[in-house]
DNA sequence: AAATTCACTTGCAAATTGCAAGCAATAATT
DNA sequence: AATTATTGCTTGCAATTTGCAAGTGAATTT
């Protein structure tokens, strides 16, 4: 896990529960899908998003990312090569979530009937392996697609 | 991880992706925070969830108990000492979120400003130890309040 | 110059959430 | 035995959030 500064006088929570926290951040039904699909598929722009699995709407996609970005777990950039473009990367943060989305993922592989048996596999069979690969990919903001 | 026999021909999803089964059990506000008072708190009575520090309404608790119970992470039983009232469990799946919740709770530990800092400790120094305290806790379903 | 692509925004209906109040069953108190 | 309190909800209703369809404007391609 990186360290980067805490975020000091924050945003009004509930209550000071890490968990809590998380779950402000992350609890919904879309972030941690878009967090998946840069993760993952290595996915970076709006378009890209917008072809979810799940088929999120354009205004909820706008929304997610801008409340990503206000958390701190993804960064927006001008694309040099197309001004209409944005390149969305994950930071340090963001990438931390790697544990987060992995657990999730064996928990909901273990105990329902899904798919993608060949990341579950990749997952089970060596955690730590996947997970430093993930930040391998990311190192240097230079991830390229799987 | 124990190995329950996994939902044939469950609920419709949006996608086949493990990652989206959990979002759609667990992502929302407040499913994670009643398995987590379950879990760290040793709560078991639908009187002890409304005194969760972030301050859940009634009607979404009746309604986020009924979904817990109805995707197999708790169940309720009468309890035998008093008729008003039932006692919830964690069940084997919902044990299983373990590692889950510890992940979120180090994630946002370490990036954002967060209390209890007593239990994000004791996850940092021995994760398995820790994970391994909470299964035994609730081995034979007979959990009390730590 | 015209058409297309990209990243959104806007309107609006439907669903979800949150608050306050009410309610039936059981238990405790008088 | 009658009254009061507690428990685990449900109901009504207003406010927020979501989802769909249809724009919009800047940048790019043709």
């Amino acid at each position: 896990m990186s360290n980067t500064p805490r975020k000091k006088s924050g945003p009004e929570r509930r209550s000071e529960c890490p968990l809590n926290a998380s779950v402000e951040m992350l609890g919904d039904r879309w972030s941690l899908l878009i967090v998946r699909d840069m993760m993952l598929r290595g996915f970076r722009s709006y378009k890209e998003f917008l072809e979810c699995y799940e088929g999120i709407a354009t205004n909820i996609l706008a929304d997610r990312l801008h409340k990503l970005i206000a958390n701190g777990i993804i960064t927006a950039a001008p694309d040099p090569s197309d001004g209409r473009k944005l390149i969305y990367s994950l930071t340090a943060k963001g990438i931390d979530l790697a544990p987060v989305l992995t657990e999730m993922v064996l928990w909901a592989a273990a105990h329902e009937d899904t798919g993608n048996h060949a990341l579950v596999c990749q997952m089970q069979n060596d955690k730590g392996k996947f997970l430093d690969a993930i930040r391998e990919r990311w190192k240097s903001s230079g991830a390229r697609r799987p």
